[in-house]
DNA sequence: GTCGACATGTAAATTGTTACATGATTTA
DNA sequence: TAAATCATGTAACAATTTACATGTCGAC
């Protein structure tokens, strides 16, 4: 079977494609964005954000164009680029991605901004709740069973895990409160 | 200027040592953990495990012999390794830890468990909870200053990082009087 | 006796880190 | 005009991903 040979997109891409999506910006810039932000975990070397803007260049993601009432080069994203955004956005919350990529998920719902409709921001905030209920219980049943027999620092760092996924959950349905009632313009 | 050509350790090495100086595993143990519990994001591959395992060795940090009353080899951490990881245990905690490897931190919380007193547990937790609160207060501000002009999604994600540094930072007034109320052995 | 879990590894390709290099532009 | 920041890159190296490969052992 031929192998297709679409080049894999890394989060990085993702995280690079949002970000340029919601404003343009040099490669500079996302190295800012990166180094100085709370945006989550994505390298901001050059070294590794450069050769990104080229993959998604050469992939057609992305463009590097003058700007209207600017006189500087910034990359924003092509058609493609906002349709590939856009299909990661929609893809469906996986309990994996609640345990090993909860920060993906919280820059996800900050990208969906201007791309997503309020139905479907509220689709994936009720997925995200519904997984983090589910992964929730299975934290807790493991401390109720096997709790006792942890050592002291292990099981005080158990429970971080529990009480950041409370207050996780917690945030969820009230994000899924603002949103319903936010007005769509 | 001579390099030093000390092997610089990832921080999956560290993850390695301080999982089998609790408890002796082989190669697929420790991968196991690493795919099944909720000890952070460590590769469970065998193509980054092994690798990793073969550095300590040559480092000399782990060895892979025979228990007793086992008939399996395992790795276990050598008085080298045990010193390492120590160290690493030690090293004071920075607001960078807080911002980008908060994970890491409650990692070698847990792993501090027979290997250090309770008064270095003490500081490390007090330690981390002052540059909790530095950080808390940056982000409260950022809040407080640019909070009405951010869009929607992007405003209510970076709450969802508010609440959960709020979380923490109970956790951590919480594990300091734990830890003090406790016999020490 | 076969299926799944245990167990260890390797090879190729990709990705990221670290460090260097260069030059423009802004600001004090 | 010197320093800091903006801006883009490369080269060498280290690490990880993905996929393959192999074999043992216990359970059913």
């Amino acid at each position: 079977m031929k192998k297709t040979n679409v080049p894999k997109i890394t989060s990085l891409d993702y995280a690079i494609l949002g970000l340029i999506n919601q404003e343009p910006l040099t490669g500079y810039g996302i190295r800012k964005q990166f180094e100085t932000t709370a945006i989550g975990n994505y390298s901001s070397s050059p070294g590794a954000v450069y050769p990104a803007l080229d993959r998604l260049k050469k992939s057609g993601l992305v463009i590097k164009s003058l700007l209207k009432n600017q006189n500087k080069e910034k990359f924003s994203c092509t058609p493609k680029g906002k349709d590939t955004l856009k299909k990661w956005l929609l893809q469906p919350v996986e309990i994996n991605d609640i345990a090993k990529n909860l920060d993906e998920l919280l820059l996800k719902f900050a990208f969906m901004d201007k791309l997503l409709t309020k139905g479907q921001k509220l689709d994936f905030l009720k997925s995200f709740q519904n997984q983090l209920k589910i992964y929730l219980e299975e934290l807790k049943a493991f401390h109720t069973q096997e709790g006792a027999g942890i050592p002291l620092n292990a099981r005080l760092a158990f429970e971080h895990g529990l009480v950041c996924y409370s207050a996780t959950y917690k945030w969820c349905k009230n994000a899924i409160n603002t949103i319903r009632n936010h007005q769509e313009k």
